[in-house]
RNA sequence: GCGUUGAUAGUCUAGCGGCUAUGACUUGGGCCUUCCAAGCCCAAAACCCGGGUUCGAAUCCCGGUCGGCGCACCA
């Protein structure tokens, strides 16, 4: 078994992931989340919610997950998230049916399906396999189509990203933030991709969860005024050129986008920031790295995209977030769908006087004479020169048609005026992580496979040497076996861990059963995530609390009727102090909420 | 989508044409005055789906579904 198996067992048999549908059979790329891994992720999107909604200022908003057919014209997903296939219609292989014309047409890129078809035929390509005949192209589209409304109805697709939504509210938003830049607008939830094979369990979905931030920015200046906060933190950078020779570095922020490894500043913190996130929740750091797309990776339009990858141990690097400069791109394409401007207004320090032609046509006048031409005859006159206008008749091309225009029709100067500002259409940083795939890096990193009496030792536990004395086995590395003396681990950060407290009562009885309600009750009233568990023996429960990540665990044992004091276990270490069972609930909140230390949560008991 | 390989309680697993299906762990109930899968008693729980061959199929054959791997795909 490897890593990826253990995982993945255990996150079955303990409610973290189930195949979606087990009942029918299954299908292929959709998971479940059970009720720890529900717990689990909504805690990881919560951490990313206090970063970027609650930090850095930039609220959420909820679109529809379905979207009219007009949302992806404009963002391309109807034009290119579709790929061209072609079979062989002998051994069934599927191609790329442009890649398949490139050497013939040099365009190919450009062709939809039926062209393709036609020029396969005209040059009678053969199968690159078994040089069979070849099939008629297709396109086959990414989106999952739906209609909208009965009968034939509207075409729809559900999102195969959530950034749409905050493009298409642009206007709203940017009202919203009163118009000044930077702002910035996120989303969590789901989308939704008809991936051809989805494969590696969690990490390619047909609907999975995204959480996504567009940052619309001023397109002059990318400094970030926060900058300072991040800029010597250090992070693993696997640039293009790093790429070249296989070997990532390490730099900082501020040399980072000083030695233009990392295009502007703003990119820089949000990569800075990334890192912050995913060490928050868990991923480990030695296993995290940043990599830049390739030149033929990036999308055409990005000045510099990053992926924040981190180490599996099956899947090897797996990208978690992407962190781009999508320049205007999206607020251009949906600006010339919708035909509307979207820009944001910026107000200069000092208004500028510009002198400029205006071209005034006398509408009055023009009117009677053109009637319905009127309004094209004004626009035409608007594009001429003065030389043009100074003329006594004045012609201008109409839909092809050449109009006379007398020149008491229309006045012209040279005028003088007051700028006060212009409008910019803001450039997008959007940072878009793959929750999922996250939630998969953090089960990963937190899972662990240790040897109690080992552990025990290590921290000092009294009477550790019995508790490995009857096993005389001894472990090697090709032994995956678990053995009696192993434990599963989840090291979960108390900040995601789906259970923070365990109640134990040592036995089952009433006089040890009642304390422990209490202390529940108390625990709950502090909104602890509390899992009371009185089924089979005091080490048994351990065991399912290191397993499902459980950071303390609380027993109440007979000292417990004599001098109300209780355990506390620490999940990692295995170590317990004593502490009064008066107030308990608020030692163990400064544990997980206040970062105090276990050692001075109450008397040693163990070590 | 092609090829390849697998599927037995919650988990891991035995089975190779005679099954009333093996074992372990887990789980639930109870006992237990003391802390790391301890012990005792009791209980629950499985042959992926559909066809075929056969007196008889978990077992052989065909198709499907789901999982792994390789190829292709992965804005």
């Amino acid at each position: 078994m490897d890593k990826y198996e253990k995982v993945f067992e255990l996150a079955k048999r303990r409610g973290f992931l189930w195949n979606s549908f087990e009942l029918y059979g299954g299908s292929r790329g959709f998971y479940d989340y059970g009720p720890l891994g529900s717990t689990l992720k909504r805690r990881i999107e919560q951490i990313w919610r206090e970063f970027y909604i609650i930090q850095e200022g930039f609220m959420e908003i909820e679109c529809p997950t379905i979207g009219i057919e007009e949302v992806f014209i404009a963002s391309g997903h109807i034009g290119s998230f579709s790929d061209p296939l072609c079979e062989c219609m002998n051994c069934k292989e599927a191609f790329r049916a442009d890649h398949l014309v490139e050497n013939v047409i040099n365009v190919a890129g450009t062709l939809n399906a039926e062209e393709l078809t036609k020029i396969i035929k005209e040059h009678e390509l053969r199968c690159l396999e078994c040089g069979g005949e070849l099939g008629e192209a297709y396109e086959f589209n990414l989106m999952f189509k739906t209609t909208i409304g009965p009968g034939t109805g509207k075409q729809g697709y559900l999102r195969p990203e959530t950034a749409q939504g905050m493009f298409v509210d642009f206007q709203r938003l940017s009202r919203f933030y009163r118009g000044k830049l930077p702002f910035g607008a996120v989303q969590i939830g789901k989308s939704y991709r008809n991936e051809i094979a989805p494969r590696q369990g969690i990490i390619r979905l047909r609907e999975f969860t995204q959480a996504e931030c567009e940052i619309f920015v001023d397109p002059r200046h990318k400094k970030h005024p926060n900058f300072k906060l991040f800029a010597d933190k250090e992070l693993v950078l696997y640039s293009q050129e790093a790429q070249k020779k296989g070997e990532s570095f390490r730099m900082t922020v501020r040399e980072a986008v000083k030695a233009k490894v990392i295009a502007h500043e703003i990119l820089g913190y949000n990569i800075a920031l990334t890192q912050e996130f995913l060490k928050k929740v868990g991923i480990n750091p030695s296993k995290l790295r940043f990599r830049q797309h390739l030149k033929d990776e990036m999308a055409h339009y990005a000045i510099d995209c990053w992926d924040a990858e981190i180490e599996t141990e099956r899947f090897g690097w797996v990208e978690m977030v992407g962190i781009a400069d999508r320049t205007d791109y999206d607020l251009k394409a949906h600006s010339r769908v919708s035909k509307t401007d979207l820009y944001v207004y910026v107000e200069y320090n000092e208004p500028k006087m510009i002198n400029r032609f205006a071209v005034k046509p006398n509408m009055s006048k023009l009117g009677p004479v053109f009637r319905d031409k009127a309004r094209a005859v004004a626009d035409a006159l608007k594009q001429l020169s003065e030389e043009e206008l100074s003329k006594v008749e004045i012609k201008v091309n109409v839909g092809g048609e050449e109009l006379t225009v007398s020149s008491d029709m229309v006045s012209f100067a040279e005028e003088s005026v007051k700028v006060n500002g212009e409008g910019f259409i803001p450039h997008v940083i959007e940072p878009s992580y793959g929750i999922d795939r996250i939630f998969y890096g953090v089960m990963e990193h937190a899972f662990d496979e240790e040897n109690i009496a080992k552990k025990a030792a290590e921290f000092g536990i009294k009477g550790a040497e019995e508790i490995g004395k009857e096993s005389e086995y001894v472990k090697d590395d090709r032994d995956a076996e678990l053995e009696e003396d192993d434990r599963l681990v989840m090291h979960f950060s108390s900040a995601v861990s789906p259970v923070q407290v365990a109640v134990l009562p040592l036995l089952t009885r009433k006089e040890l059963l009642d304390p422990a309600k209490e202390i529940v009750a108390k625990l709950k009233e502090n909104a602890l995530l509390v899992n009371y568990d009185d089924s089979g023996t005091i080490g048994r429960r351990y065991r399912r609390n290191d397993e499902i990540g459980t950071p303390y665990s609380v027993t109440v044992d007979y000292d417990t009727l004599e001098d109300g004091t209780v355990t506390i276990r620490d999940r990692d270490s295995m170590r317990q102090v004593r502490s009064p069972m008066k107030g308990i609930e608020n030692v163990i909140f400064g544990l997980i909420y206040r970062g105090k230390s276990f050692e001075y949560a109450g008397k040693p008991f163990n070590f």
